[in-house]
Order: C-alpha cells, then sequence, then structure tokens
DNA sequence: CCTTGTCTATCTATCGATAGATATGCATCG
DNA sequence: CGATGCATATCTATCGATAGATAGACAAGG
C-alpha cells in the first residue's frame, strides 16, 4: 500500500527534532517509527543503519543551512543585519522546545558517533566559519584572511557556547545576554 | 573480602573520566565496573541508582572546582592571570584525552538527566560565573553588578562553546584561536 | 553476630538489525 | 487488453547484545 505521505521524509523530520532535543544516541528506531506510524522495520528499508540515517541527517541539515545563509547574504550585505538573522536562528531552536543546533549536540556525543556522522560535523562548522567570514569582510575589507578567520572561529563557537550553557540552564536569557555581551565587546557586528 | 583501595573513589574516578568522554547516557554499569575491577552489582551496593551516581559525581566535579578557583583568587589578585588559569582547565581537558567539562556535556544530554542531575548542571554554571565576576571586579571596580554579570556569562558560555566545538572538529586550535580572539575582542582580560 | 562489601545469577526492557511474507503499482510482452 | 514480473514499501516475528536493577549467598572484620 503506497500511502500518499512520503515516510523517508517523514522519518527525516521527525528523527531531526529528535536528534536536536535528546541527541543522536537517544534516538531509536522504534520511537521513531511510533512516531510516524510505521514499523521500525520499514524505517530500516530507509535507513538501513542507524550510521545512514545520522549521515543523511546531518547532511541535509549542513546543505538547508548553507542555502538559507546563502540566501541571507543575497538579501543584504549589511553585516550587523546578517549577524542578527544568523543569531536569531540559534535562538529560534532554544526558544522551540529547547532544542540545539546538530553540530553542537553531535560534538559532545562525538565519542559515539559513526564517522559518517563525524565528517558532517567537521562540514557544518566549516560552512558556518566561512559564512560568517564573508559577513565580516563586508565590514573590513582591509582585514588578513587569517585574522577574519579567527575571529568568525570564535563567533561559531560563542554562539554555539550559549546555546548549550543556555539550554543546560533552561535559560534563554543566558543565550540573549551572552549575544549581547559579544556585541558589546565588538566580538560581532 | 575487604579489599584495600577504596572501592567507591575508584568507582567515581573511572566514571567521571567516563563521562568527560563519551557523556552521561554512555555510562555503563557493566563497562564501569570492568575498569575498576568488580562487578555490575557491586557498583550498584555503591551507587543504588544510576542517577545516584550521576548527582555524586556532578556534585563533587562543581565541589572540587569551586575549590581550585578559590585557590586560584587566593593565589593572585591579577585578572589576566586568573583567566591564564581558568582557560588552561578547559583546555588541558581537550588535550587530556578530547575530554569535555561535565556540565558542557551534560547540558548537552539535558533531556535524559535524572533531575538530581539537572541541579547540579546549573549549580556549576552558577560557581563559575560567579567566580569569574569577581575576578572581572578586580579589573572594574566601578562597573555595575549586572554589566559584570552578563560580562561573565558570556565569557563562560563563550569558553564552553570553544571547548565543544573543538572537541567536535578534533582540532585543538579552534579553542586556542577562539580564546586569543575573546582577549583581542576585549571579552577576556 | 552483625555490618560491610563483593559475588553469582537473573529479570525486564530496549536496542539495532535481519528474515521472510505480503500487498501494491508499474512496465513489459504476448 | 490482459497477464506476468519486478520494484517499492510495509508488515510480523525474531535475533543477539546490552542496559539498569535486584535477590540472595558468602566471606571477612570488628
Amino acid at each position: 500500500m503506497k500511502t500518499t505521505p512520503d515516510m523517508r521524509e517523514a522519518v527525516m523530520t521527525a528523527a531531526k527534532a529528535a536528534v536536536q532535543a535528546r541527541g543522536y544516541n537517544a534516538l531509536s528506531f522504534r520511537e521513531l517509527a511510533k512516531e510516524v506510524g510505521i514499523k521500525s522495520a520499514s524505517v530500516h528499508y530507509h535507513f538501513p543503519t542507524k550510521g545512514d540515517l545520522g549521515a543523511a541527517l546531518a547532511r541535509r541539515y549542513t546543505q538547508d543551512g548553507a542555502t538559507y545563509l546563502e540566501e541571507l547574504l543575497a538579501q543584504s550585505d549589511s553585516p550587523g543585519w546578517c549577524m542578527d538573522r544568523y543569531i536569531e536562528i540559534f535562538r529560534s531552536a532554544l526558544a522551540n522546545d529547547n532544542r540545539m543546533c546538530l553540530c553542537g549536540i553531535m560534538s559532545a556525543e562525538l565519542d559515539n558517533l559513526p564517522p559518517e556522522v563525524r565528517i558532517e560535523v567537521d562540514k557544518f562548522a566549516g560552512v558556518n566559519v566561512a559564512w560568517i567570514e564573508r559577513v565580516l569582510r563586508l565590514a573590513k575589507p582591509d582585514v588578513s584572511e587569517a585574522a577574519l578567520k579567527k575571529q568568525a572561529m570564535a563567533i561559531f563557537v560563542a554562539i554555539e557556547g550559549a546555546q548549550l550553557i543556555s539550554r543546560g540552564c533552561r535559560d534563554i536569557a543566558i543565550y540573549d545576554q551572552s549575544v549581547q555581551a559579544y556585541r558589546e565587546a565588538g566580538l560581532i557586528p
């Protein structure tokens, strides 16, 4: 019986939410199957192993993120505006059920991650740092590439950290105030 | 058979290392028991439930950290020197087997943490922010309490984030360069 | 003798994964 | 047109491994 909804997509959507909320380790084929209304064996049909699912998930996450960031830069060349939108991405994850960035939560679980998934963690960080660097470049055309990259990296990890601890303390004010402090220090334009 | 070594201590030491490396969820009574040379049932004798072990672990972690930080402030009233030592604490965890701060890794796993353990996550963050605030106060006697606390929080979460992503990318240079950028921006004295 | 600490043995629950049956739809061929 | 055959997608049932947890025996020391 070919059902109308695309179950592969439904599984990925549910899995993404589950990983962002409880991590890759806590992701269970049975729970996932129950959520989308099929059996766990059917999930294995779409994603033979858990590693396959995790990698597909992380790959799409990075891809979607990159696409969205590209759109942002296409809309405006104001560094302040771009960074505002960027900061809002991570904030909305927190506001929406205390979720985390896939890259952040998977970095914490690194040791029990299959190699295919680890690679995607690296890629996500790379994409984000590269984008921030481009945004910074708009404001500082004459600064060296190395200096800009260092700053971009610092911004990225600072935001990830703000999200992490804000989540750990169940207090989104920690995120907001930390970001504000980054701004005041001039770390973020 | 009463063995000379204090098994309760041995279990806590091994458990601490395990959680820092692979997280609370991946902590297993059987593996833990094997490491210290007893049976899993004996671990349950010392820590009836996993939550008990996790809470005891986190409690001691916070306590030991607070003690060490107190010693630092007793040794010097130089904000720069204190922050150098502080930054080195988190760096050495990374350098030593890519480990993470218990509070950081547990923040990522928040949703599967027993309540007793969650409380300790909050306490650890509180202790650290309060200490950083005292260090900042040494340099800025006239700044408002609120502004100082905000900056202290921002420093704490930025360092946690640097540790998280540095671990995720298995590249300690990310930690070093990010911290350097924080310094250059004046976020960290 | 009672407390402390460890053991053996076992329970229930859940995990990822697989085998094999089944139903549907589409395409090719007589 | 209609029958055949393969691909798709789901199911039931089950596997071995591992999780946390418990009961009860046993040994040693005070």
